[in-house]
DNA sequence: ATTACTATTAGGACCTAGTCATAAAACGGA
DNA sequence: TCCGTTTTATGACTAGGTCCTAATAGTAAT
């Protein structure tokens, strides 16, 4: 019996993670139990209510697509913004931006915080990347905090601005980048 | 009183859209109306209850958060993949992926998708990006699709792997990208 | 077998945030 | 004043619970 208990209130605790749309009568007659005994579980495991679960995962959604939308114009947070001269921004890199299997930073998400910050230096209504040659000079891992910094260099012999960004973890280079960028004015 | 009414439930309806968790008491006080108007002013305008509204955001954010996993591994569709040789996949440019001011696809975009593919086509527990040269030869823009195409070319100097990604619309090349990539296999 | 204890089940009162139906009251315009 | 719309009130009922009390089942130790 002392078994019985605790396998099925793990069972269940797993269940309601990854099918949170559950009533505790659907509970209840797939372990067979009363109702009052899947009752007992989520208080011994203070898992909430349905309606309860339902907001927390309403909520998380809300919260999200809130704080979506400022975000996306730039990738990494603008600490400092000085138009057609030099700029910076902050990375702190989470669980979304990292290959689960190594922990490592997915390429893209330093070229898109580098990328991002060349674009948005630029005082200009229209700005485009042309082309660029990159390095990743050492792998970025989870939880580490990537400061980019973007300086514009002047014009090539196709009048693209040139703009170099270098993005480090504390004092370490983990990626350079020289972007050659359109602008509305070079038509 | 004809306007009165009519007024209120646009309010409410624009209200309850970008605040749905609302009950109807907090609508009824807000309104200056008893509770039953509001209720019958959710009927004529057929916005469900509270507690469906709850329901429908946080199915929708199950719904993603489900296929967001998956999906983020590869940017874009691979419809086409030979280890070690050659993949091929599809990016559908929607609004999350454009500037809104004039359409244009991010550049990081596109980078994302053909960097990785670059890294897919690896048949190789670790495979991360060491450095790349990479051309915009034109802007892509809203609701055009996408297709990349990788090939292995073999190594460089360094042991690295050169993986080409040419990524057309239609048969225009949009971008094109050599990516020099480090693997496990290199150490 | 009896006792002790845990685990399970049952029941009832109460809660929130509603639905649905019916009826009464208030208001505005001709 | 009467008509039609709008608003409010009331009551019965619902889902999916909480909280509390009490009874029953199952197991282990004495």
């Amino acid at each position: 019996m002392k078994r019985k208990k605790k396998e099925r209130q793990e069972q269940l605790v797993k269940l309601i993670e990854d099918t949170p749309f559950i009533t505790d009568e659907d509970l209840a007659t797939k372990f067979g139990v009363s109702i009052q005994t899947i009752r007992l579980d989520r208080l011994e495991r203070s898992i909430p209510e349905l309606r309860e679960r339902i907001k927390d995962v309403a909520q998380k959604q809300w919260d999200e697509t809130v704080k979506a939308l400022p975000l996306e114009e730039v990738i990494g947070e603008v600490i400092n913004l000085e138009l057609d001269h030099s700029a910076i921004s902050i990375l702190d890199i989470s669980e979304e931006h990292v290959f689960s299997r190594n922990q490592i930073a997915r390429g893209h998400h330093l070229f898109a915080q580098a990328n991002s910050l060349a674009v948005a230096v630029i005082d200009d209504e229209l700005a485009l990347t042309a082309n660029s040659e990159i390095r990743f000079t050492r792998p970025v891992k989870l939880h580490e905090r990537v400061i980019a910094k973007a300086y514009v260099k002047g014009v090539d012999d196709k009048e693209r601005t040139i703009v170099e960004v270098s993005s480090y973890v504390g004092n370490e280079l983990v990626f350079f980048g020289r972007f050659h960028m359109f602008r509305s004015t070079d038509e």
